[in-house]
RNA sequence: GGCGUCGUGGCCAAGUGGUAAGGCGAGGGUCUGCAAAAUCCUUAUUCACGGGUUCAAAUCCCGUCGACGCCUCCA
């Protein structure tokens, strides 16, 4: 039985879908101005692994990510580019997409955008007004009545008086309340902007993730995912959007990874503490990216730092040298130790199963792929035939596969390989000849070039990386 | 100040009432010409601190200290 900590009611609770089988997931994703960053990446992993784990256990999953394509900083970093701000974002949506695909996230099955969903957005906002739980200010904006929801502040735990307690919220003199927020901004002089009942404008930030949710999935869904700084006041305000618009409740689970964290602090655009997905993936693998996470809780803050990473790459690296081959040598495995090795395949895929099951307890998950491995190395070890290792082998890449790994070894080039062959024939001759420092010139030479090699009774072996 | 998450070995990190998974690092062994990889052994009598409940607590309760996030755009 599948586990959920959900956010709204600060429990784990049991996961029962809406309707059998099927997974609605709607996933805030990015606002795109700007190169995306490892913290997002690290959310899309999260909500992927989600995605990856819920299909394993035999669910559809219908899993929508929105792009907003309209906002203020793309605006301003249009006008900064002389660029058309569509242009712009439509680039960085591109930019995004490719992103997602370099680190194997598999893509969603819907991606809306702010700017495509304009007719519903201005209905669901008519619509709002209609049942008065919202109003057009004098100023030409359209605010959400905050006082009109019994239950504003719920999802984050907030009551309206505390937050007005706040010094530093201030009164907007268009609104009747502090704490009412936008769901259509009046244009200003030369803003890109779209025609509506109230002017010409654009929507607010949480308003589009209401309309497209409802565009997407319908009036409810099954999980609503994001990184845990968009609770409030982004997510506070869909609900509330989304529940006064409907009369129903909009998302039973609430899903929150924890943020990033780059020398002790959230990695994000404002703070500049930044390391892009494409600058990380220019030295290490997508596998490695996704092992940091693994490694850690999906709703504790990451570490981002050079000993974590080290790590985690070791961690690929070990996950991978369970699916060598056996050695050309191997006399075969006795009966016992052949079933010794099935079990251990049965017991990872158990313990995989209720470790995730366990709000996606993916370190624990990790271990059980690490036990396995290490079942299917000693069977190597002692002389496990590949027909033998075969099995528990296309296990452990299934279970690996589940959390969406990938474990595949670097190629080079047909050139590059027989470059390094006949490197390996010469340096195999020289060992013959007990030539040992050219032997090891010639391994140093291949360290050079990216190639590891291992010597054993029968034979040298070697691949890249 | 308010809300939330959390504090487990040198580091990352499971475990939420019955006596500390896993990984990285470190030390030692097997293997090797030497390595590398793999594998084996060792590495927390103890879970921020102080009280309390219990036959029994890292796990529950109270308090203290500390970290991070949100309260403003943010994955």
């Amino acid at each position: 039985m599948l586990k959920i900590y959900n956010t709204i009611s600060r429990k784990t609770e049991e996961f029962q879908t809406l309707e059998p089988n099927l997974v609605k997931m709607y996933v805030c994703g990015v606002t795109v101005y700007n190169d995306a960053h490892v913290g997002h990446a690290m959310s899309a992993l999260v909500f992927d692994i989600i995605r990856r784990y819920l299909e394993y256990r035999g669910y559809t999953v219908k899993h929508v990510m929105n792009y907003t394509d309209v906002d203020d900083k793309i605006i301003n970093r249009a006008k900064q580019l002389g660029e058309d701000p569509l242009k712009l974002s439509q680039r960085y949506i591109n930019d995004y997409a490719s992103d997602l695909k370099s680190l194997n996230v598999l893509p969603a099955t819907a991606n809306p955008q702010v700017s495509q969903t304009m007719p519903l957005i201005i209905k669901f906002i008519e619509g709002l007004i209609q049942k008065e739980h919202a109003y057009a200010a004098s100023n030409g904006d359209v605010y959400f009545r905050v006082t009109s929801d019994p239950d504003y502040g719920r999802l984050s735990n907030r009551k309206l008086d505390d937050m007005q307690a706040g010094a530093r919220i201030e009164v907007g003199e268009a609104k009747d309340h502090p704490m009412d927020f936008a769901l259509w901004k009046a244009a200003k002089e030369g803003e890109i902007s779209w025609d509506s009942p109230w002017g010409k404008g654009r929507p607010g930030w949480h308003i589009e993730c209401s309309a497209m949710n409802l565009a997407e999935l319908g009036e409810q869904i099954d999980i609503h995912g994001g990184g845990n700084d968009l609770i409030f006041p982004h997510h506070e305000n869909e609900i509330a959007q989304s529940e006064s618009y409907t009369g129903k409740e909009f998302s039973r689970y609430w899903v929150h990874n924890g943020m990033l964290q780059l020398g002790g602090e959230k990695m994000s655009k404002s703070l500049g503490n930044i390391v892009s997905i494409k600058e990380f993936l220019s030295t290490r693998s997508a596998d490695v990216m996704r092992m940091l996470v693994l490694n850690g809780t999906y709703r504790a803050p990451l570490l981002f730092n050079d000993e974590t990473l080290a790590a985690a790459e070791k961690n690929v690296e070990r996950l991978k040298s369970a699916l060598r081959p056996a050695s050309s040598t191997a006399k075969g495995l006795a009966a016992d130790a052949v079933s010794t090795l099935a079990s251990a395949a049965e017991s990872a895929k158990t313990n995989l199963i209720e470790a995730m099951d366990s709000d996606f307890n993916t370190a624990g998950a990790v271990a059980a792929l690490f036990e396995l491995s290490k079942a299917i190395n000693t069977a190597r070890d002692n002389g496990a035939t590949n027909e033998q290792l075969g099995l528990a082998q296309a296990s452990f890449k299934e279970l690996a596969g589940v959390l969406g790994l990938k474990l595949e070894e670097k190629q080079g080039s047909s050139d590059q390989d027989a470059q390094v062959n006949a490197l390996i024939v010469e340096r195999t001759e020289a060992r013959k000849q007990k030539q040992w420092a050219r032997s090891d010139e010639i391994r140093d030479q291949l360290k050079e070039m990216g190639v590891a090699i291992e010597d054993s009774k029968d034979g040298t072996t070697w691949r890249w990386g």
